[in-house]
DNA sequence: CTGTTAGCGCATTCAT
DNA sequence: ATGAATGCGCTAACAG
């Protein structure tokens, strides 16, 4: 591979008049610029990027550390992540967390030697402490589906607590009285703020909040069926049930079905998040949207815009859900 | 960040010395590795990986390009290539090239300029003859998903054939005759090679294959719908269909249940690939295992063995497709 | 506008 | 077994 000294030599010029005319920037005249442009065509010549990184300390290389990459989430927020990115000539460097504190920071680390310029994160596990020294840190961070208010301009994030208000409410709406509740695991953020929603909506409406109605999942199909499974043998009276995401609403209709109840005939559903394959289960689900590619392009132009300084690149920080009525829940 | 030499300089050895019990290979004495070892730990020493790249010529990154990374296949894909890698300290750097040919190629040398030590392709536009081309520059390249006769032992693949002959033998044991079938993309390897054993299997048991019984899809959820509108239009008679992935099944289902189809009763259907949503479609999907994540656990363990000469990692280049039987194909 | 020089953090000879 | 010296390919002052 040509070295930028190759071209030098080729071109008759020193060192650092090529790489004056790598990087743009500095005034070389037209006359040298195209001798420069033509040696390194002549030679083939590529940029060694990583004598670029450790030279000037820049990788341009983001790290994106999520929580899992299968499951119908991280797929459309990584893709507009790496396409926001892409676009800038910046790389991409993945990470797995699996929502294990011990891994996560292990990535975090990992990214960090990696001479990421910055990380996008998507954590379930590291703590809010652990998060705001990091974001005290020299590497800039921006936080996809957190919000931890002492950085909250790093944060990106849904307004989880109106979803979960806008499913119940639905429910209510269509004048359920009884509306059973499968939560994520406690232990997660989004999870407990959907729950509030959910209680909120009760609340207004004076319904009474019944502990026994409400079932924590694991936001898997699984945790969906085996919560179903809990709430018809629990003996308790509800018309309708909302799930604290589609995977679990999934799992909750399956079972249902095998039993020979109608959805929503004889129990209606409501799911959470909108994953793609929510209008092919039969029936259509009706659900809350998650704007999660928007939540990861805007990571990314967070990113562009404070740390590549792309001013073109404009930032939002929250998103709003939005209710998407298809067929799985109806009036009681 | 500490560097090698604050390290040096706080176990009060030499440079190399700490270098030597980074890279573990040298012999250093037990006693001045547990000092380097008590520093580096003090100071929260991690190697610069940039540095190491330069100095050492081995990036330890792998380029990672896929045709999408949402959808049901990447990210188990993806999970398993992480995970294998990251095992062994290798970053990975990912790129999408969205089955289109240009995309494709500027992936390729943007991960190719980074320096990566290996690439793992899964594409689909990009020409056999470019692959073998490139398969022959210093670059170590494998292939998931593709079978190019020419770089055999470049391969990861499924045995596709076999898996669209499994499907509509399936279908032919329980008595079907005439079985409708909606392919895939003409413009992909795999599509075809499922079409190719679905007409096998048809012409083993002298059934006629009727091209107004096979549709193109797309393999997405409205590629589905829509062959499956246009089979039930079209007025040719079937009693079982086989769609080339589960993505295209859970649209051709959807519509035949809108329009009062029961499925399986009035009509078998089978998928391809038993996608992790496979079994929470109503019917639950019978389809044909498509082992992705093993692939991509091959793909990772190809670079090893054969890029950073890890002896450990066995690699198998073909994998077998098999039937998995579930409730939505019953006896014709 | 262009050339000289000194590192970036580390691996790797070559000595000792 | 350990240290000193050199260079990977490039950027970035600093001169001129």
């Amino acid at each position: 591979m040509a070295t930028i000294y190759d071209v030098s030599q080729q071109a008759g010029v020193s060192l650092a008049t090529v790489s004056r005319v790598i990087n743009k920037n500095s005034n070389v005249s037209e006359k040298t610029r195209q001798k420069v442009l033509a040696a390194m065509a002549e030679l083939g010549y590529r940029p060694n990027t990583i004598a670029q990184s450790l030279a000037s300390n820049v990788s341009n290389s983001v790290g994106v550390l999520v929580s899992q990459l299968d499951g119908p989430y991280y797929g459309p927020m990584m893709v507009e992540i790496e396409a926001a990115l892409r676009a800038q000539n910046k790389h991409v460097i993945i990470a797995v967390g699996h929502s294990d504190a011990a891994v996560e920071q292990d990535s975090v680390e990992f990214l960090q030697s990696r001479g990421c310029d910055a990380l996008i994160l998507d954590v379930e596990a590291l703590s809010d402490e652990y998060l705001i020294e990091l974001s005290k840190g020299p590497l800039p961070i921006v936080l996809i589906n957190r919000y931890i208010q002492a950085i909250e301009p790093h944060c990106i994030y849904l307004n989880n607590e109106l979803g979960g208000y806008l499913a119940t409410r639905h429910l209510i709406d269509l004048g359920h009285q009884h509306i059973a509740y499968i939560s994520g695991p406690h232990n997660k953020h989004d999870a407990m703020e959907r729950l509030v929603g959910h209680r909120r909506a009760l609340a207004e409406s004076s319904l009474h909040f019944d502990p026994a109605l409400c079932i924590e999942g694991n936001y898997k199909e699984e945790g969906g069926e085996l919560g179903m499974l809990a709430l018809l043998s629990g003996g308790g009276k509800f018309s309708a049930v909302v799930c604290a995401n589609d995977q679990m609403a999934s799992g909750a209709i399956s079972v249902c079905l095998e039993r020979g109840l109608r959805i929503p005939a004889d129990l209606s559903v409501v799911g959470y998040d909108n994953i793609p394959f929510a209008k092919y289960i039969a029936p259509k689900l009706t659900t809350v949207n998650n704007p999660f590619h928007e939540m990861g392009k805007m990571a990314a132009f967070w990113v562009l815009r404070h740390v590549y300084q792309d001013e073109e690149s404009q930032v939002a920080n929250v998103f709003e859900p939005e209710l998407v009525v298809r067929g799985s829940a109806v009036r009681a």
